[in-house]
DNA sequence: GTTTTCACG
DNA sequence: ACGTACGTGAAAACT
């Protein structure tokens, strides 16, 4: 077989121009050169390459006018004019491809189509050929035959065609598209068809009748409207059928057989992309140039073939979906420092078995847990972790493996490709084993690394800890009762049903209330309600505006309503249902190594943004039950986070009143208003209230203003007044931003480091927005490791007491307990004291405990 | 694939 | 003169 791919250049540099150019200014290099094109074509192309790994290869040009239909006038007319940004790339495009090591063709006067055309038919002369059409045109397909395939490309994945699977779509020959075009026409390539008829009648038409000739040899046969239209444009119709027609005749130079693909020229391909400043291209470049280490590993067939007087393991394990509570395995990898082992699925149980004790190092130590639970056995040695410690240490950055390597140099490959498919077992195995040997040969550097930046006991004593924490909390899942769901559905659906009915009605007319574009357009033009913010491209439609509308027109109400309801509706009380799984529970993936504060994140479902704020929504929290015999408990830190800002900063005034346990809010409030705590009204309790939150965040008076709605100017009085009665905290604030831009980074107290970049740019807006992330890191990240200190202790406190009652959730502040009925005083006891003396702030930590059979309850 | 909106701390 | 609060995830619309 000679794999030929047959390239549309026009059209792949046509998608990757708009695929980006519509988002305001496109790419450039710094001399001005437009590249936005050109890097979506390189990619595509090394893609496509490296996919369908082809010999021959041709990528084919429009090039100057079109002989076969320049007598339409009209044709030519109705092209658009290329837009310039993209006509200068597409010189550009052929220097690459010669660069490249790819032929391409143009031929004055032709089409890209008609040279694919004259290519394609070669190739359909010698069975030997594969052929393989790339382009997102419809009008190709009717090149399509038992030699030649086609890739249509999509937006998100692409569709392979095959003379086959053509014919079971369409339900007829690929050559009939022709016809098909003749009657539906096809804006994009102006060919007119039959005026009103679409692509579904067009469709039906072509099935019935075989072809044009055919529908209109039969034209008494149709009834009623498609027939007269199809009798008002039968002269458009067959001349459409001409200019849908590819030309396959082409007076071509070359032959089939000699565009070969030989691979690149690299340095006039480094010349180039150095000239584009294309630089994942070169780097990617580079390492092709370095040739490809050997590497020799076993394919374990037994498991005593690996040596088992090893002392100590790296393992990688790999499955086939993100979320491992249902992913199958794929395969395993172990280095013991001497020799690579590939486990193959069947074994893994075995080996994990076997060499449990001895697997000390890895990667996604928490996917590893659950997935070798299904086997009963505990990777109780694992002491190490690299994904944790690539977040200590570089928590900018993703945490793909196959990355981290590729910053050493080293090609293994990525998870993506892996559930996509695109692995083959030889280059899976090998990129396993690497996986497994790089974890071992970085393990100390890193390791290293993390005692000089002093994170050693934040990764041995906080981080790997709670992995484990983390991983029971997953597997225990929360019980979830669906009735409850299923009644709260109806209620939804039918109030949402009538609101949609009542805004219609109240406009005069329909729209999707659902599409802020529409619901814009409907309130500020054609009704004419006047806009209350300042408008930038788009109307916006969020709640502070329509809240700004709801007095004065009456509309506005029930759009808030719909809005809510369906936000309840579509977010949680229909989706949760589909996570619940055999056992009854739901069970959500914590993600430790995401965030760039240290909290967790929560997925696959999101159970850390359940509803609580509004009444309506926080009757969602009484579908999350207790198990029999058991409470659901709830406990949470009260303010931790001021808490944290008093401590760090040491202002006394502050440390004061949580000393004395006062009601900080009030506190704040008579301190900035002058008065004593008895006369602050809830007004001016709720304003400190904001005004702390802005401290916390590193606000400003106007944004402030805009939170409470009042002018930035007071704000601005309120942040000062606030910085003159707790002098000190003002004084941290400056201190951490002058340490920020010093060092490049900020700490929390536990030593976590974040890096703040956005220091170093030149945009004053992005400076100004790394301050505030200086401000607030080390507040939020203490946070964070505290409740992580907690929950650590809580856990290995439950396990030592040998209760029954576990963690199951975690909502940043709080974490809630399913708690049974006989260990309930000595559980609730130890989950605050535990809390409470996780960290020796300057003031106490005071945690809340409030329990319920439903989380609702235990509110 | 990106944007808008909104749920949580 | 600039633009405007920290950290998340998910759904639907838009392009």
């Amino acid at each position: 077989m000679k794999k030929v791919l047959l390239i549309d250049g026009n059209n792949l540099m046509y998608r990757s121009y708009f695929a980006t150019a519509y988002s305001g200014s496109i790419m450039r290099n710094s001399k001005g050169q437009a590249t936005n094109a050109l890097y979506g074509f390189v990619s595509m192309i090394n893609k496509i390459i490296e996919e369908e790994k082809p010999q021959y290869m041709v990528v084919a040009f429009d090039i100057g006018k079109n002989f076969r239909h320049e007598k339409y006038e009209d044709y030519k007319a109705g092209r658009n004019e290329i837009p310039g940004d993209l006509k200068s790339q597409m010189p550009v495009a052929r220097m690459i491809l010669d660069a490249m090591g790819i032929k391409h063709l143009e031929m004055e006067g032709y089409e890209a189509d008609d040279i694919i055309g004259t290519l394609a038919k070669e190739a359909d002369q010698d069975p030997e050929y594969d052929g393989l059409i790339i382009s997102s045109d419809h009008d190709l397909m009717q090149l399509i035959s038992p030699v030649v395939g086609m890739k249509m490309l999509r937006s998100h994945a692409s569709t392979y065609y095959t003379e086959e699977t053509f014919r079971e779509e369409y339900g007829f020959d690929p050559i009939k598209i022709i016809d098909l075009k003749a009657l539906m026409g096809d804006s994009s390539d102006n060919i007119p068809g039959v005026k009103g008829i679409g692509e579904k009648t067009a469709k039906s038409l072509i099935q019935e009748y075989g072809s044009l000739d055919g529908v209109y040899s039969n034209i008494e046969s149709i009834k009623g409207k498609v027939k007269e239209k199809l009798e008002i444009d039968k002269d458009n119709a067959y001349f459409s059928f001409e200019l849908a027609t590819i030309y396959r005749d082409v007076p071509l130079n070359a032959k089939l057989s000699e565009l070969t693909y030989d691979g690149p020229n690299l340095p006039n391909l480094k010349a180039l992309f150095q000239e584009l400043e294309f630089h994942s291209f070169l780097k990617s470049i580079d390492f092709k140039s370095v040739k490809q280490e050997e590497i020799s590993y076993k394919v374990v067939e037994k498991c005593d073939e690996i040596d088992s007087s090893a002392l100590e393991f790296a393992y990688y394990i790999e499955c086939n979906k993100d979320n491992y509570h249902y992913a199958d395995i794929l395969g395993m990898s172990l280095y013991d420092g001497e020799s690579l082992f590939y486990v193959p699925p069947i074994l893994i149980p075995e080996v994990l078995e076997k060499f449990a004790s001895k697997l000390r190092y890895t990667y996604a130590l928490k996917k590893n847990i659950v997935l070798a639970h299904r086997y009963g056995i505990n990777l109780a040695n694992t002491d190490f972790d690299m994904m944790i410690a690539y977040y200590l240490l570089e928590n900018n950055s993703k945490d793909d493996l196959a990355l981290k390597m590729s910053d050493d140099g080293i090609n293994s490959f990525y998870y993506e490709e892996v559930v996509k498919n695109k692995v083959n077992p030889e280059d899976f195995m090998r990129g396993l084993v690497l996986k497994a040997k790089y974890i071992f040969d970085k393990k100390d550097e890193l390791l290293r690394k993390l005692k000089d930046l002093d994170m050693q006991s934040l990764f041995d004593s906080i981080e790997m800890p709670m992995v484990r924490v983390l991983a029971d909390m997953e597997e225990t899942g929360v019980r979830v009762n669906p009735e409850v769901l299923h009644e709260m559905q109806g209620d939804l659906k039918t109030k949402i049903v009538a609101l949609e009915k009542e805004i219609h009605e109240k406009a005069g007319f329909t729209f999707n209330v659902a599409s802020p574009k529409q619901l814009g357009d409907a309130l500020f033009n054609k009704l004419g309600i006047p806009y209350p913010g300042k408008k930038g491209a788009n109307y916006s439609t969020d709640v502070s505006i329509l809240e700004k509308l709801v007095e004065e027109y009456p509309i506005i109400k029930p759009i808030l309503d719909y809005r809510t309801f369906s936000k309840l509706y579509n977010t949680y009380v229909e989706p949760l249902e589909g996570f619940i799984r055999e056992d009854g529970k739901i069970h959500t993936i914590y993600k430790q190594t995401l965030t760039r504060t240290g909290r967790l994140s929560s997925v696959e479902p999101n159970l850390q943004n359940i509803p609580t704020r509004e009444e309506e929504g926080k009757l969602v929290r009484k579908a999350f039950v207790s198990e029999e015999g058991a409470t659901l408990l709830s406990a949470d830190y009260s303010q931790i986070e001021l808490r944290i800002l008093a401590s760090i900063s040491g202002d006394e005034t502050m440390i004061d009143a949580f000393l004395n346990d006062e009601d900080i809010h009030r506190r704040v409030a008579a301190d900035i208003h002058g008065i004593p705590l008895e006369e602050v009204t809830k007004y001016q309790r709720s304003t400190a209230k904001a005004v702390i939150f802005g401290i916390v965040y590193g606000i400003s008076g106007f944004g402030l203003g805009e939170n409470l709605n009042i002018s930035p100017k007071e704000a601005k009085l309120f942040i000062e007044k606030y910085y003159e009665m707790y002098p000190k905290v003002k004084e941290y604030m400056d201190n951490i931003k002058e340490q920020a831009y010093d060092k490049g980074y900020v700490r929390t107290l536990y030593n976590r480091i974040r890096y703040i970049d956005e220091l170093k740019s030149p945009v004053y807006m992005v400076r100004t927005s790394g301050e505030r992330i200086a401000l607030n890191t080390p507040i939020q990240g203490t946070g964070a490791d505290i409740m992580k200190i907690a929950m650590v202790e809580l856990h290995k406190e439950l396990n030592r007491r040998n209760l029954k009652s576990k963690i199951i959730l975690q909502v940043h502040d709080e974490v809630i307990l399913n708690v049974y009925d006989d260990e309930f005083e000595e559980v609730k006891n130890l989950v605050q004291e535990t809390m409470e003396k996780a960290s020796d702030l300057k003031v106490p930590l005071k945690v809340g405990v409030e329990w319920g059979t439903n989380w609702y309850d235990a509110k």
